[in-house]
RNA sequence: GUGGGUGUAGCUCAGCCGGAAGAGCACUGGGUUGUGGCCCCAGAGGUCGCGGGUUCAAGUCCCGUCACUCACCCCA
């Protein structure tokens, strides 16, 4: 038995990164102002059709899709931001007031062959921006994602785009039509595909003959309306103004067809083929495609699992504990309800559960990483006390029954202000 | 959907020209009547991905298949 293909188990201590990753990136939301927003996990398959587009290839060919009893199609969520937009119509979130901030996090499903960092199950922390046209909504959700990266130690390429709206957006797409189709002769097989179905796509070609018809190409700045393009201006004005550096790049196209105007990526340099850690953009027409008001709105989303592989710097954990050691079967008994006491304190405890040698019993306590051992044996149970070892310097005391979770909170907490000379590593992956 | 690479112990991997399945780490026990890390000793653990073929003999050669992986497509 394995896991399905394109999935996989995150198990201890891997896991414990993961939450941390995911703590503090949602902690950074709320600093921003947003709140979560818990979605289904599937929504009916038109929610997708119709918000991601019917021709780009997540709708096409990557979503699970199944019926229900009833024989209505529920599609796996292939990303959150329609279902977002979806929940934002169906209860009316524009009556409290605009603009609407929210955050989510959890599993996107994607029926793709699965590569270094691609996966058929992954993982996203996004937020919407929903409610506001003005760049600086735009740039409001480009520094969060931004924040993100650098307080994890991530070096990240910031890419923007504008990829204009309804008014400018067609014209370009004609005239980019018709200079691939004089050129269609230097185009590669895919190309030559895309140059009448998805024209924007051959934009981010890596084919070398494409490449040298691309360089040629009309750009897409040249056709932005004047609106868009002040707004794109404006959006990298303030990005300047925060000092957060980026790259402008016209040829960068997004595969969901409900952006528009301002298009980015949080790109890692170090990645191989899938390097875009974040990604994101404006998507004024989206909210009313799925049946609400014209309601514009920005936002963006992370690979959590890119993230891991991009190896985020997280500090030590601080949670050491103490492992309670019982020598002798006599002993057991009061070890289990010290523990408990401990634990009823809120201090991580454990204790041996296989029968185990006192020898083997501290050497459970040296690799589970505790702090200290609290001893239990024939001696004290007889002078009823406890027998407490730091496991770092190795020295030992006598604590009274009635001082047992004080003392050893004391201990824990000198620790904890000391730097531990173990734990996880700063960048272990 | 299309290519390339790799499948041997829990993990990382060695295994030559076909000739008795190995190492390091991890794990368990011991070296101490009640004390961890370092060291020493011992032990447990493998249908060599699966199926077929060639051969006296296959982990090794051939074919098929599955899985994993990287890349294309596309994307977080």
């Amino acid at each position: 038995m394995k896991a399905p293909r394109g999935t996989m188990d995150i198990l201890p201590p891997e896991s414990e990164r993961w939450r941390r990753v995911a703590e503090r990136g949602t902690a950074l939301f709320r600093a921003y102002g947003y709140r979560e927003i818990i979605l289904p996990i599937m929504e009916y398959t038109e929610v997708f059709a119709r918000g991601i587009g019917q021709g780009t290839d997540i709708v096409q060919k990557e979503m699970f899709t199944f019926a229900d009893k009833s024989g209505r199609s529920l599609t796996l969520r292939p990303e959150a931001t329609a279902g977002v937009a979806r929940a934002f119509v169906q209860h009316h979130l524009d009556k409290a007031g605009l603009p609407v901030k929210l955050y989510y996090q959890g599993p996107m499903f994607r029926h793709e062959r699965p590569q270094a960092g691609r996966y058929r199950q992954f993982r996203q922390l996004g937020v919407e921006l929903i409610g506001s046209p003005h760049p600086s909504a735009d740039a409001e959700v480009i520094m969060v994602c931004n924040e993100f990266f650098s307080m994890l130690g991530i070096e990240t390429d910031l890419v923007i785009n504008s990829v204009g709206d309804g008014d400018c957006r067609p014209a370009y797409i004609d005239a980019l039509k018709e200079y691939l189709a004089v050129n269609k002769a230097s185009l590669c097989k895919d190309c030559r595909r895309r140059a009448v179905e998805n024209p924007l796509r051959v934009l981010d070609c890596k084919v070398e003959s494409c490449a040298r018809v691309i360089a040629g190409a009309p750009g897409l700045e040249a056709f932005l309306c004047e609106v868009c393009r002040q707004h794109y201006h404006e959006v990298a004005e303030l990005l300047q103004a925060a000092s957060i550096p980026f790259r402008r790049d016209d040829r960068l196209v997004r595969g969901l067809d409900y952006y528009t105007r301002t298009v980015y990526e949080f790109q890692d340099p170090q990645a191989g083929a899938q390097n875009a850690l974040a990604a994101g953009g404006r998507y004024d027409k989206l909210v009313e495609e799925l049946g609400g008001k014209p309601m514009p709105a920005t936002g963006f989303s992370i690979g959590m699992e890119r993230v891991m592989l991009a190896g985020p710097r997280l500090e030590e954990s601080e949670d050491a504990g103490v492992y309670v050691v019982a020598i002798g079967e006599a002993a057991r008994g009061r070890a289990f309800l010290a523990a408990n006491r401990l634990r009823s304190a809120g201090i991580r405890a454990d204790l041996d559960h296989m029968q185990r040698s006192p020898k083997a019993q501290m050497r459970e306590a040296d690799r589970g990483g505790f702090a200290c051992s609290v001893i239990v044996g024939e001696d004290e149970m007889a002078g009823g006390y406890y027998t407490l070892r730091d496991m770092r310097e190795g020295g030992q005391e006598r604590v009274e029954e009635s001082g047992l979770v004080e003392t050893v909170r004391q201990r824990l907490e000198l620790r904890q202000a000391a730097p531990g000379k173990r734990g996880m590593g700063e960048d272990g992956r």
